[in-house]
DNA sequence: CGCTTGATTGATGCCATTCAACATGGGTGG
DNA sequence: CCACCCATGTTGAATGGCATCAATCAAGCG
């Protein structure tokens, strides 16, 4: 891992990241899928006022688990990983999360897992005491975070399915499909995977060797086509919806 | 599993547990560590009044995955299990329920995974569309609602990290921390698991043969003590804390 | 007492990991 | 622009951990 070099790089989080001041929530791309979108054009002012826009590069640990919890987040743009690992550093990742989606712990006193950059990300960034004093008073904020948080919920509780009881044939079978649906592809049906091989072994709890076996066999009975490093193109759904079952 | 029994001999469930009319919120055993804790007592009153008390036994089904999402509950007294499984039957537990926890889902229309009675229970059930309606005016319930699903999701996610990164020795060794932090010994240091082998293989996504095998293991080990089905005693419990983390 | 259910133990095989070599390709500096 | 380099990915062979199949054991119960 290289958290420690990013950490002497560029310094602990929340001093870190340039931040961008100025930029209001007028032209936010992500202000009406966000937990903000319900707010009136004041509330959402005051709500902007407390925060502040940053961006991180690919790679950087916006958060560390364990840590005191300072800071909560939407995601402007970028995508970022959420994992925790064990004392000898072994690794999963418990979350993948998208533009207008929110990181960070409201209401509690330690960060429960790290945040990592896996693209270069812009995020909107508040201290978290702050936005827990402003969401308490504000019930359309809260209502919102809980229909996320509940969404992430279930969510995350259905991987555990895959995680404990599907074999790695199944398991990289169902992220293909996961990320079909959440990427667009391009005109010939290729879509570019955002993460690297580790990460994958890593969302899904196998190993590089496996994610890449497993890969180019879905390859050879032509259900999957490769292209490079992260490009892949779904040939047949119905038959890796098949194999994601067990079949 | 008997699931499709209890559902012959009991009917769907929201017209079936028996239910218990009358009783209040008066000497109600968790009022104070519910949901409903911070309510008024005018308020807890109106929302006691959309729900009732009912029983159910051990082994009955309260909720099934894919339903349409009728009711909510808290859990006044008993423990159950949230389950998903694969279309081939293989079960996956992702959380298990205790006294004053709260079950189904709020402000959505599937049940997104099951919920089985593991001994006999009681719960003060609600209609979901009455309790959603009560939950948007009331700030102090959603608050508490939040507060809830937060920690669940951050156990969920600690929990991911042992189905996808450890093995069977430290996934059991985990377990019964888990469990010894959990429950109250006896005098002797017993405790008694309210699970069956079956049930912890599948909260530790292995099989029963597996859990059974590690346990003897380490009680040849001099770790623990195994006495019957139930009971375990942690003789050894920074060894298994070691174990725990891949000792 | 037999029957049933749950748990333990044993034998065997397979899938995923491990260790290792090799390929690829993106980026950089000469 | 090409050669080189290092990170990333692929492929191979061997090992081992866990699952599977199956027999045995231990309780509870009619």
């Amino acid at each position: 891992m290289d958290m420690q070099f990013d950490l002497a790089q560029n310094g602990a989080f929340p001093t870190v990241p340039r931040p961008c001041p100025g930029q209001t929530c007028d032209g936010c791309t992500v202000r009406d899928r966000a937990i903000c979108a319900d707010l009136s054009p004041t509330d959402r002012e005051t709500l902007s006022r407390i925060g502040r826009r940053v961006t991180v590069h690919a790679g950087q640990t916006v958060m560390w688990e364990g840590d005191d919890n300072m800071v909560v987040a939407n995601v402007v743009d970028g995508t970022l990983k959420l994992a925790t690992s064990t004392g000898d550093g072994r690794e999963q990742i418990v979350g993948v999360v998208y533009a207008s989606d929110f990181i960070g712990r409201p209401f509690g006193a330690r960060t429960p897992h790290s945040v990592t950059a896996l693209t270069d990300a812009r995020l909107c960034l508040f201290p978290r005491r702050a936005f827990d004093g402003f969401a308490r008073n504000h019930g359309a904020l809260q209502h919102r975070l809980l229909q996320r948080t509940l969404d992430d919920l279930d969510r995350t509780r259905d991987w555990m399915l895959l995680l404990g009881r599907k074999t790695a044939r199944e398991k990289v079978a169902t992220f293909l499909l996961d990320m079909g649906r959440r990427l667009r592809p391009d005109r010939t049906g290729m879509i570019d995977l955002p993460l690297s091989r580790q990460q994958i072994a890593d969302i899904l709890g196998i190993t590089i060797e496996t994610v890449s076996r497993q890969m180019t066999d879905l390859k050879r009975q032509g259900v999957i086509d490769l292209c490079g490093r992260r490009g892949v193109r779904l040939v047949d759904g119905a038959a890796l919806e098949a194999l994601a079952e067990g079949a």
